[in-house]
DNA sequence: TAGATTGTTAATCGATTAACAATC
DNA sequence: TAGATTGTTAATCGATTAACAATC
């Protein structure tokens, strides 16, 4: 049933939204939806939403349109939200113990085992359900558990070397929060990069054109 | 110069990129590069990198290249990195602490002049150089300072009758981290989504196609 | 001047949209 | 059966790449 092969990024950075939308359908009670309608609310073509599922196969039926549990489970499948792939978060700074606690790991896939700090004082401190591991046990940690997803939330310069012994180490996926563009290095590994600061300038970029700084600064002074 | 008018979404997003990279040749002491030495440092085609910088007008030199800093200082121009635009963060949870601490906010264009949270437990507590808000203050807050971009670390529950009210209350652009696509929403707004879960799945997906479950669950047993 | 590299136009490639026959 | 809506092919649109004349 799988065309699969490889499916182009653009489709597959939208299948994350769809199974959003369609488990906020499901848990509204609403159990069938039309490309249209589904069209309507995400705010792409009905064209494109049937060329995107038919990458995958034909999850819907010809004057009915599609069920909505079938559909998002069919696409919960397709993204792997029940392998528990075992991760760890390396760097327990504000982000790291920010992102351990604020996501929801469990329901995307992933199962958090551990959580890493090379900062003695922050060794024993609770995050979550964990308690922050020294940067010294992360090899021992690694032969034993045998992470296949690393969160990297460390500094830009120890980032290369500390994903370089990872991968060493079996870990075979990083999803990047440092300054730093991993995904440089290395094939056969998944990188998924989120420049948070980039996205920032992006936003200012939008700013900036909307509101052009034209001499007369009365927008900005304080 | 700028035969601006309306750039596509594809150069803009490549901007922050480039701005980051000249950074880095900038602080090693590089002053002179070329498209095509640009383009390995980016795994961009050197074509690509002269197309989007001359969106913006003519930065470089025939049989010489591009002035490193010079070219940064434009595209910082550009982003509108000096703007020091009015900045509130709404929700001081753990992301929202975070965000605020871990982003460099002055040097993307923004000043950080508030943080807010609706949980009395919160109020008064320190982040970064600020403290937090109650929400009850955010009005007032709003009326005298005048933010121009919010911050949004608040559940997707919450989070579209909060835009409203800053919206009516003179907020132009949202760095939106909850599961709420605002985007839908208004326009004359600038909005920047931030779909982390999104962005997991995104990942989650890679590892799953890259390391099937068939049948044989050797790996994902504990 | 000769060599290098840009700015820019033209060609290619891929993604989105439109159209419609297949079918529930 | 008639109506609706899919799956899929063909047309369009936009983004990327290649090529090269302009020029530093």
């Amino acid at each position: 049933m799988s065309k699969n092969g490889s499916i182009s990024a653009s489709v597959i950075k939208r299948l994350p939204r769809y199974y959003r939308l369609l488990g906020e359908l499901k848990n509204q009670g609403i159990d069938r939806i039309s490309s249209r309608e589904l069209s309507q609310r995400m705010r792409l073509t009905a064209s494109q939403i049937r060329q995107d599922l038919n990458c995958f196969g034909g999850f819907g039926q010809q004057g009915f349109g599609y069920h909505v549990d079938e559909l998002r489970s069919e696409i919960g499948k397709i993204l792997g939200v029940d392998r528990g792939f075992r991760t760890i978060v390396i760097g327990a700074g504000n982000l790291g113990r920010a992102i351990a606690t604020h996501i929801n790991f469990d329901t995307r896939g992933c199962r958090l085992i551990g959580i890493f700090d090379s900062n003695k004082d922050l060794t024993g401190v609770k995050v979550g359900e964990l308690r922050v591991r020294h940067a010294d046990e992360l090899e021992g940690f690694c032969r034993r558990y045998r992470p296949t997803v690393a969160v990297l939330c460390i500094p830009k310069a120890s980032t290369q070397q500390i994903a370089d012994t990872l991968v060493s180490m079996g870990v075979r996926a990083f999803w990047n929060f440092s300054h730093y563009d991993l995904s440089i290095s290395y094939d056969g590994i998944i990188v998924e990069n989120v420049h948070l600061g980039d996205s920032l300038l992006t936003l200012t970029y939008g700013v900036n054109v909307m509101m052009p700084a034209d001499g007369t600064e009365t927008e900005e002074e304080q």
